[in-house]
RNA sequence: GGCCAGGUGGCAGAGUGGUUAUGCAGAGGACUGCAAAUCCUUGUAGAUCGGUUCGAUUCCGAUCCUGGCCUCCA
């Protein structure tokens, strides 16, 4: 089976078949950096991530040029600059460096390349300057604004003509506008704010044209997938392919737009006013990012997704229990020919995304794991469980750190955890049963589990 | 008002015109000094009303309901 993908700009699933034959152009947004990212932002991390996974498997790592963007210039960064009285790089690099943590417990890959808007100013002038010329773009007072009505095109992406988003329109508009629904490509800066000096006098892009300006930069006029959140489409997106198509309309933009669905917290949407705010790194204090992984992609990623307790309880133990039957096998090597993931799992991940039904697989090769006994067969399905959970990101710890290492503090060691559980065991050969169970206790209350078989004693935290 | 998604067992969540999804939780059993883990057994769901069909959770229509977007947003 190919790849196929639901295309947002056709409202159905498509084949996917790249521009150049063999070579993948894949733009994502990226987060504007003005405070910690929140579990809202993980899921395209994550969904995306899995794409860009499965895309390596089919056209190899250096085939594949993913760019995942930062946006550092962006007025919500300039409040908070103003706010506390600093630089807006004061703001942006702790942010960046806090994103790139959190992004790397949830064990996404690196993107090919990571623009930053700061460093293509002169990319976003130059594409301004080209609608400008091409009767795109208008310049009043020292703003250069897009000319919706001037693009036969506006409001494919979203579904609607300019006359439906124009009865929509329900924020103030700007009287400089020749149309409510023209959006800003430059604006000016007075000195308390960033500025780059331009044409247009000093001042700072709006926010899409930076999309516009680096996809082109990193991937060329035609990108072969574009991705991002399901409220991107309208106005980002659209606005994006405008600006894009306008100033270079011998090309599409874009060849397959996919967007993730929505993520709500207790079933409301995740907003500061509502104080249900939830950052990636809160998340992570309590839960192991790959829970975290295993819970955004136990729902197909355009289906919305409700964080609450219980689900989190369900993905803690799901991932317990696909590590547990890796740890049964964990002195098994496998020979090379058996790294190879299933053609279920390769499937279900080739038809639009399936994560649930690849992970129903993976569940089975699991409980396969743990049902079998001939060495053989245990290595091919070792290597099978292993080779298909990492094409979604998920069984790529050590399966000793996974149940030996805590990220709380410890209250004991590991030295008095092995001295505890000889105690124990000779308590236990004495049949002194109700010292066994207290010991057994001590240790229950500071999260250890015991678990005894014919080969000894062993512990795990829990998790 | 316009546009777009959905409504599946206790919870989460897929595929599918006719046979067990799967995971979590629950119940019973095996194993164990007790546990843990694992294995076995178990649940008979598809918003409502019509239609098509030998047969519909799956196709079609209507109704009801929920959520999202309509220039802050992943």
């Amino acid at each position: 089976m190919t790849l196929n993908l639901y295309n947002t700009l056709t409202r159905k699933k498509e084949p996917f078949e790249p521009l150049r034959k063999g070579k993948v152009g894949m733009y994502v947004c990226g987060p504007t950096v003005y405070d910690l990212a929140h579990i809202g932002n993980a899921r395209p991390i994550i969904v995306f991530d899995v794409l860009y996974r499965i895309l390596i498997r089919s056209y190899g790592i250096e085939n594949v040029q993913y760019v995942r963007n930062i946006t550092d210039i962006d007025d919500k960064i300039n409040n908070a600059a103003l706010e506390k009285g600093i630089s807006i790089d004061k703001i942006t690099e702790p942010t960046i460096e806090a994103f790139h943590q959190d992004i790397s417990e949830l064990n996404a890959l690196p993107p090919t390349i990571e623009p930053r808007a700061t460093d293509n100013v002169s990319e976003m002038i130059q594409l301004i300057q080209e609608l400008i010329k091409r009767n795109h773009a208008y310049e009043v007072n020292g703003h250069v604004i897009f000319d919706v009505q001037s693009d036969p095109k506006y409001g494919s992406l979203s579904g609607q003509n300019l006359e439906q988003i124009l009865s929509g329109v329900r924020v103030e508009v700007a009287s400089y506008k020749r149309s409510p629904a023209d959006f800003v490509l430059w604006k000016p800066s007075d000195k308390n704010l960033p500025g780059w000096d331009s044409p247009w006098g000093r001042g700072r892009p709006g926010w899409h044209i930076e999309c516009s300006a680096m996809s082109r930069k990193h991937i060329g006029d035609c990108i072969d997938i574009h991705g991002g959140g399901l409220d991107l489409i309208f106005p980002h997106h659209e606005n994006e392919r405008a600006q894009s198509e306008c100033s270079f309309p011998e090309s599409r933009f874009v060849r397959y737009w996919i967007h993730n669905g929505y993520l709500t917290v207790n079933g409301e949407k995740m907003s500061k006013s509502l104080g249900n705010f939830v950052t990636i790194r809160d998340a992570l204090c309590n839960l192991p990012g790959e829970a975290v992984r295993l819970f955004i992609l136990g729902s197909h990623y355009r289906a919305p997704i409700d964080w609450n307790e219980r689900q989190l309880d369900q993905a803690r133990s799901s991932i317990n229990r696909l590590y547990t039957s890796l740890r049964n096998v964990k002195d098994l090597n496998v020979h090379e020919s058996y790294q190879i993931p299933s053609d279920i799992v390769i499937d279900a991940l080739e038809d639009d995304l399936n994560t649930p039904a690849a992970l129903t697989e993976i569940y089975r090769l699991a409980s396969l794991l743990n049902k079998e006994s001939s060495c053989d067969k245990l290595e091919r399905l070792k290597g099978a469980l292993i080779s298909s959970a990492q094409l979604l990101g998920l069984l790529d710890q050590d399966i000793n750190s996974w149940f030996l290492d805590s990220k709380e503090t410890k209250n004991i060691s590991t030295d008095e955890i092995d001295t505890l559980i000889l105690k124990r065991n000779k308590a236990r050969k004495d049949r002194d049963f109700e010292e066994a169970d207290h010991i057994r206790g001590i240790l229950d209350e500071k999260g250890i589990i015991l678990e005894d078989s014919e080969h000894g004693t062993k512990w795990r935290w829990k998790r």
